[in-house]
RNA sequence: GGCCUCAUCGUCUAACGGUUAGGACGGAUGGUUCUCAGCCAUUAAAUCGGGGUUCGAUUCCCCGUGGGGCUACCA
């Protein structure tokens, strides 16, 4: 036995890698970077009916996403292994055997419908429902009997009098009498041992010394010590990390937007955004700082800096750390990131990648500065990529005046002096056409820009028209002006 | 209902029992600029309520209120 630090992140497979879930997830895996142990990871599908394959998948490429890599479990393998809980049906009845053996653990024969009837009629009188204890109090010849006469049983943990206290890295002592705990049960008749004991038996088993994991927990905790005390088994460090909230205050759900790491790849997010903000919702270094690389996070991360209470998602403070780790990208990184969403959206194809990547990297680079998110790229390029492109309306009847079918006259000539688009010298021949117009800048550049954008706001309009070239320019003025002289 | 637990600006958070209660997102205002974004500057905005303890409570204790969790042969 070492006395190395151990965590383990156990998703079940019912579904994609949730927020609270990666948070979870990155907590443990800073906790084990930043002391030198290891990070295990196991899949607890005891669940059959809920439990799929494709979920499993999921969430391994969800973690992999976020950079947590994981010493023991899935694809990796370990000393420890099984991974996977369906596998590990042998160690739980050993350890079932174990408890049995030992008096610590007892058969019940009590059916469900028994179970039902006894707690309608507790709470019917209007007392708080607890097992009867009936079974707990069979003579061993009485089971022998039962057993061999083929009566299905669960078993159940025989929990004495008393009060458990243990102690939380981040709630500090919690005590709970025992008196609130039933006889709980470890295996469903049927066989199938509970999510309590196989919890216990794994994070045993896998010398797990903290676990860290969502606060839904807590009240399990002591079910879980007497059932680690029963086995005789060391008894780990916990520390339960509150919730995550939407934006009202209740728990994070689907119904709040994005929920699950997936979504938030899918909407263009970087790893390192998410990294960053899921370590600044419930935890902090100084109070200060706000940007930590994944190898500030593993110098600087601790336990005993988590928050006791619940914190809720804020996607425009995500937004705007995800603004700042776009800017830090090089050209080449966003120029991918944005192709391969175009890509994916099929708002490109890719036969024009394919024949157009520089002009398209070009493109990308212009554009950039304005986005907060990938999945902003496509409406930020229509009007560059197309030659239909849609029309800001109260800009449109703003500048679709007759007023200015002059500015598109002294526009277009100019234009067609041009022997190149080069964005500097071009803008400078709009300065002067400006002033030979009496006009200001600003009041040429306005309605140009929305001739050739079609709305109020881009990048630089000049580095724009050198992009889209003299032709595709020259087309979009005289194509306003037609419209204003039409009316 | 019972038990556990949490409570500082709208949000994320900081503050050995002594601070003008700090920072960040978002907001407002101004600057830079052809617009947007960005950047810079300025600014508004909080200790849930009531009792204690103390010379002094955001901080410690109790009660209340509100939120969350658990109360399964779900995980």
């Amino acid at each position: 036995m070492s006395d190395q630090i151990r965590v383990r992140f156990a998703p079940s497979p019912t579904g994609f890698l949730h927020v609270g879930g990666a948070r979870t997830a990155l907590f443990n895996w800073l906790f084990a970077r930043h002391s030198g142990g290891k990070f295990i990871l196991r899949i607890e599908d005891t669940d059959r009916e809920r439990s799929k394959p494709e979920y499993e998948e999921a969430i391994l490429r969800d973690m992999r996403w976020l950079g947590l890599d994981w010493d023991e479990g899935p694809l990796v393998g370990g000393d420890k292994a099984p991974y996977f809980q369906t596998q590990r049906a042998s160690i739980y009845s050993q350890q079932m055997e174990k408890l049995l053996s030992q008096g610590n653990a007892y058969h019940c024969f009590c059916t469900t419908e028994e179970l039902n009837a006894d707690r309608e009629a507790q709470v019917a009188a209007g007392k708080i429902y607890r097992y009867s204890g009936k079974c707990a109090r069979l003579n061993p010849d009485e089971v022998r009997w039962k057993i061999e006469k083929g009566e299905a049983f669960a078993i159940r943990l025989r929990v004495q009098e008393g009060t458990t206290t243990f102690s939380d890295i981040v709630r500090g002592q919690v005590t709970v009498n025992h008196h609130e705990i039933d006889d709980l049960v470890l295996v469903r008749r049927g066989g199938e041992p509970t999510y309590n004991f196989v919890a216990v038996v794994d994070d045993a088993l896998m010398e797990i010394s903290h676990v860290i994991r969502g606060d839904d927990h807590l009240p399990n905790t002591p079910k879980q010590i007497l059932i680690y005390k029963a086995l005789g088994f060391k008894i780990p460090q916990f520390a339960h990390i509150p919730l995550i909230l939407g934006e009202d205050r209740t728990p994070l759900s689907k119904r709040h937007g994005a929920s699950s790491v997936s979504e938030f790849t899918r909407q263009g997010y970087l790893p390192e955004t998410m990294m960053n903000y899921l370590a600044l919702l419930g935890w902090s270094f100084d109070g200060k700082t706000e940007i930590f690389s994944k190898d500030d996070l593993i110098k600087r991360f601790s336990l005993d800096r988590i928050v006791k209470s619940a914190a809720a998602f804020d996607y425009e403070k995500l937004q705007w750390l995800n603004g700042h780790y776009l800017r830090l990208l090089d050209d080449e990184k966003m120029f991918q990131l944005c192709r391969d969403y175009l890509l994916e959206n099929k708002i490109i194809s890719i036969d024009r990648v394919k024949n157009d990547e520089a002009y398209l990297r070009r493109v990308i680079v212009l554009v950039r500065g304005n986005l907060k998110l990938i999945s902003q790229v496509g409406e930020q390029v229509v009007y560059i990529l197309n030659d239909t492109y849609p029309f800001d309306s109260a800009a449109l009847a703003k500048f679709k005046v007759r007023e200015n079918a002059v500015i598109f006259e002294k526009v277009i000539e100019v234009l067609k002096e041009a022997d190149s688009l080069t964005a500097a010298p071009l803008e400078e021949k709009f300065r002067n056409a400006a002033t030979q117009l009496g006009k200001k800048f600003g009041e040429l550049v306005h309605p140009m820009r929305l001739a050739i954008t079609g709305r109020t706001s881009s990048p630089n309009l000049f580095e724009i028209m050198e992009i889209l070239g003299k032709e595709r320019c020259l087309d979009r003025f005289q194509g306003f002006l037609k419209l204003i002289l039409k009316g």
